[in-house]
DNA sequence: CGCGAACCGTAACGTACGGTACGGCATAGG
DNA sequence: CCTATGCCGTACCGTACGTTACGGTTCGCG
């Protein structure tokens, strides 16, 4: 009756398997790729029959581990109401500080080395998942209140993918590539407040309504 | 008489072994990191026992193959007399340019991919090369000329390393990730031309010495 | 209590692949 | 011509690991 987890979110699995999918991700932080069926039933303390039943094979533990994770991690939307200069600079700066400790937390560096490994090579597309679910799910997640700022007036820009990927390359930077490829970095919290609230202020110099459109040179 | 190959450069290769590289490079474009040494020997028309001989080992071959790649992208450095406004400019969009041509090529997302995936894993740790032949590297590349427009007092900043990062951010925005996660996304020429501007316009914005240090909130 | 389902632990199987050994061929140097 | 060297092609070996099979244990239910 093969399961074929949902495709969706992380739920219909049992506080079980949900331990079983936490121990791989341990182990995953810890061996990275290289994690055997072994290793991750003798860790979850279960056999290799029950995540095989489970999760089909290795694949699909991997794309259900991928898949929990990301369930996890669904935050909080921005307030849009009341939105003056303040509360917005407050709003980007807090979403850019929630990124940056998301893209240096050691789970997040060993599942997008798991799935840049695995990129464009499988039928199960742990690339496209962990895309959609990182990437793609913060662009959705901030256009409202790019849009919003917008509305306002406190913003001005033509296209709020353009607007988003320019506020993605200043609060990411070089941080996720080099963590990716093994750089000691770790950046403390003070560090990713700082940054966060320089990103901050440097998007609004760029898409700020009455300083920046001129000086972006649309 | 193991040749450990030098950790410099790709030097001191004889033409075949290059040949053989470039087999290397080509499979790992189309296969990623499952290429098998078999698979090497047979597309370069060489023996194992070669491949052995030469490189040590599987990871030997990898290490020296991204060296080689390495070694060919040395970009001219950018000439820095007689700099005002305009030539600063063009200097930072040939630069932003150019590594958007380098980091959006078939042979470096696959030679990032493998980095990526065997990166603080290993004796030879292949991300670290990649770092150090990439981001910084371009780093290396570029401080020379902000520091020549800050003296010129074009620029205004008071950490290069910092400027630097933000120039990195608002070239590459997203486009590494992406395509390192499978992302179909291969900008054209034109597009990488105007993205190249654009971000150099946003850099000038904020980091340009009379427009910009206010506005970055220095 | 008896039965079946679910699961644990482990042994066993098959295969893919890294690494080695060896026979043949071609070229160079004496 | 003879030998040595370097390399190709291929067969071979050992092992790691994904996957399957199976005996034993627990637990819920009639």
């Amino acid at each position: 009756m093969q399961p074929a987890p949902e495709i969706g979110g992380g739920d219909e699995l049992t506080e079980r398997q949900k331990d079983v999918l936490n121990a791989v991700l341990r182990l995953l932080v810890e061996e990275g790729d290289r994690l055997t069926m072994t290793a991750v039933a003798r860790r979850a303390s279960c056999s290799k029959e029950t995540l095989y039943k489970w999760f089909g094979d290795r694949d699909g533990l991997l794309t259900a581990t991928v898949q929990w994770q990301a369930s996890k991690v669904r935050v909080a939307p921005v307030d849009r109401a009341r939105l003056d200069m303040a509360s917005l600079r407050t709003s980007l700066e807090r979403y850019a500080s929630d990124w940056l400790h998301v893209i240096s937390s050691d789970t997040s560096v060993a599942l997008n080395r798991v799935a840049v490994a695995h990129a464009g090579s499988d039928k199960r597309d742990l690339g496209a998942i962990v895309l959609e679910n990182g990437r793609f799910a913060m662009g959705r997640r901030l256009k409202p209140v790019l849009l919003a700022g917008r509305e306002a007036g406190l913003l001005a820009f033509d296209d709020e993918e353009q607007a988003f990927r320019t506020f993605f390359g200043l609060v990411a930077r070089d941080v996720q590539i080099r963590l990716l490829l093994g750089d000691r970095l770790k950046p403390t919290d003070a560090e990713i407040g700082r940054d966060a609230a320089e990103a901050t202020r440097q998007f609004l110099a760029l898409y700020g309504a009455q300083t920046g459109a001129a000086k972006a040179g649309l």
